[in-house]
DNA sequence: GCGCGAATTATTCAAGCGTATAATAACAAC
DNA sequence: GTTGTTATTATACGCTTGAATAATTCGCGC
């Protein structure tokens, strides 16, 4: 008699690609990288180990993908809140609420990007992934910013609409940093609040002048 | 007849502590927390592998001291900077000129950071070391505030100029953080500056006031 | 409904991990 | 000097890891 062997589905390369990747996150979310084995991962998966290598060239092939689908995804969030705005102003900010707000403020989004954080230092390919959505959230920025400048009748050289999305791109990076990491030390609101007067100063706006 | 053993010297706890210490922080630098084995570290520090285990109750503890060196150096080194200031108004500029420059911006300091950040998430004890050094840190920064707008006879509310501590904090770390993984998209120079000229702006001085 | 290709499982492998334990060599005390 | 203490080495253990291979079962084309 043979030995009793899982009953399976096969499923598309993109499902199963997509399911993997999803397991991937859950599992660095839950146990952080450490705990992302292969084993963990393919049973979140609900499939066996070996599978994974019939999908991805490796492990790491696998972390890349899933680091570029956090990136973009955070990325992604942010560009289509501003693009619900009807005005440059409105679209600003609207763009930099969504940043200090869920689900790009969110405990798990967050645990994924620090996981993934330390692998840039190492690894050639993660390092790429992330100048990639850096240049893409910085080129967001300045475009934001230069439709509102315009919108405000002010003119700036480029390079001054780029020293401000720079520290733009730096006060909203922080913020979310550190909001989520001490997330028990501010209220939702507060970090909004904070963002949006701060982004007020940079841009030597009068105060409320956005928030309102 | 007796075999071959490595031939050592004893040293005093604090030294062997320290010594070891260094080396996990060589080997995150180096390979990633992935790559900081027992067997690595005990490697560069000049030991075996199971003398860790005669300093450290186990490998997270070693981690967990080491993750403390890193995060009061950095602190320290930004505040030691500001002290040599003679006004606070020099004291504050300093303040902010030593978290966007080397050491502290550096990419061994980032990889160290980065290499724990994720930590946090999982090991209450990262999370109480990231809390104990981020209080400290906004403490001084606040600190600072307080004193220069005193010099500036500029009356703040202590929630206001806590508000202040917390934008400037998340600009600082967010520059910092950017401006270290890109190294070679800004000049070391270029990141000063714009941490003045936004600080400027988030205080709502004068242009070139802080950097004249 | 049959067969064939391929998706998936099951099993195995070698390597590396953190830790535990016992032997030993260094150093201080006397 | 000798002795006692203990810092340090050496070795081994049990476990987990990512990867490789072989066996199987699914599902589509005919």
């Amino acid at each position: 008699m043979t030995a009793n062997r899982r009953t399976y589905t096969r499923a598309s390369e993109a499902e199963r690609r997509e399911d993997l990747i999803l397991a991937t996150l859950d599992c660095i979310a839950e146990f952080g990288i450490q705990g992302a084995t292969v084993r963990q991962i393919a049973t979140r998966a609900g499939v066996t180990g070996g599978l994974i290598r019939h999908y991805f060239a490796g492990k790491d092939q696998m972390l890349e993908a899933a680091y570029r689908k956090v990136m973009t995804g955070m990325t992604e969030t942010a560009v289509a809140a501003a693009a619900e705005g009807q005005t440059a102003k409105e679209r600003l900010r609207r763009f930099v609420i969504a940043n200090v707000t869920p689900p790009v403020t969110d405990p798990r989004t967050l645990s994924l990007w620090a996981a993934f954080i330390s692998h840039i230092q190492t690894d050639p390919t993660f390092a790429a992934i992330h100048r990639d959505n850096y240049v893409a959230f910085l080129e967001a920025l300045e475009g934001l910013l230069t439709d509102f400048f315009s919108e405000e009748k002010r003119t700036l050289s480029k390079a001054q609409c780029r020293s401000f999305a720079i520290a733009l791109n730096a006060l909203v990076d922080g913020l979310w940093l550190e909001g989520t990491l001490a997330d028990d030390m501010f209220g939702e609101q507060e970090l909004a609040e904070t963002a949006l007067a701060s982004v007020e100063a940079l841009l030597r706006l009068d105060p409320g002048y956005l928030s309102a």
